[in-house]
DNA sequence: AATAACGTGTTACTCCCTAACATCAGGGGG
DNA sequence: CCCCCTGATGTTAGGGAGTAACACGTTATT
């Protein structure tokens, strides 16, 4: 019953720590920022501050839309090319995130390249999502292995993509993102043939 | 005249450091492997051992095969597809690597992907050899930022590229890597069209 | 009211990595 | 032959990330 309380109370602690530890880097620099610091601007021990983010990076990394794009994906009718089941599938997915986070997904974003330990762990989650788009586009409950054909698919929507947002990232929000992913895609259509 | 002694000394200390380490990694994980322990083991003080390489994990990405393919991609023709730049300059590397590091870069390529720390650390040598490649496929002294065209294609073909290594190492070696490249390079040039 | 469960803090520890200083080898000029 | 200079190495001390063990207090259960 009152678990509730104990979920908002976590929720409560966990948004504090985020937003002080985005807080101080923007302000000092990731690595200038140390998880003590962190852990006392958001009034918690740095104990704390680890039992919800596992490693500094994460506090940044945060990756929650990867369940959201596995699942559009699976409810693209299967007979479509699989890159444009990618395709329509991002498309889908920028136009239900909107310009909510937009500027909170820019920050991030500009954090994460131009910090080289945050960089390296954005590259480890896009392999992760690679495995997942593999799996999205296989039948889901296919234990054989992947054909290569399907990653190479993945992988090269996915470069796609990922050069999208960085170009989206580096003009700091300037340009338009589905216009630049709509772009991106089309690159790939066009250029291999 | 005697720093050719010095040079010599050094190379071989720096393939002493490595050796160790990797037959440590190999021998008990490379998380349990500790610095010190490799520096023990090749008879040098843990700070030696930084001087030669910056991080641990530098002691097995150390990835030598850049500046080869940057080269190869300028001689190309210009003229030529950029893809097809790409593709050749890579068939060209691997005709030169050849069949003499097969077991060590098998081996280290094994120990990245089955590493987590490693991996990311992988990914992030991915992205500086995109900046490469992209700057290969441009003008090379072009000032002007790289336009989403180039970078689409250069990252879709390196996207295509490390999926071919990744599944030649899940195969432990047994496929045939060249292959393995010309049949990814023909999935990009077959499915976007 | 007693007790179990859970979040939290404290402390101490390991490991990666850096900085400052000492040491030791060899090479060149007196 | 000796002194000094240079460059590689070792020693020591320390900061910061992350982990483990245990104690404390508050909340849920009976």
């Amino acid at each position: 019953m009152s678990d509730d309380w104990r979920e908002r109370k976590k929720a409560r602690t966990r948004r504090a720590i985020q937003e002080a530890a985005l807080r101080l880097f923007l302000d000092k620099g990731y690595e200038e920022t140390t998880v003590a610091q962190i852990a006392q601007a958001a009034g918690v021990s740095h104990m704390t501050f680890f039992r919800y983010f596992p490693t500094k990076e994460d506090v940044v990394i945060e990756d929650e839309y990867d369940p959201m794009i596995e699942e559009l994906i699976r409810s693209r009718p299967a007979d479509e090319p699989p890159a444009a089941r990618v395709r329509h599938a991002v498309t889908q997915e920028l136009a239900l995130i909107g310009a909510a986070d937009r500027e909170v997904v820019l920050t991030r974003l500009r954090l994460m390249l131009s910090t080289p330990a945050l960089r390296a762990r954005l590259w480890e989650n896009q392999y992760r999502t690679q495995r997942l788009l593999e799996r999205a586009l296989s039948g889901e409950d296919d234990p054989a292995p992947v054909p290569l054909r399907t990653r190479v698919i993945a992988s090269a929507c996915l470069a796609a993509l990922v050069t999208a947002l960085t170009t989206w990232a580096e003009s700091d929000g300037a340009d338009d993102l589905p216009a630049l992913v709509d772009e991106a895609f089309a690159v790939l259509r066009g250029e291999f043939d």
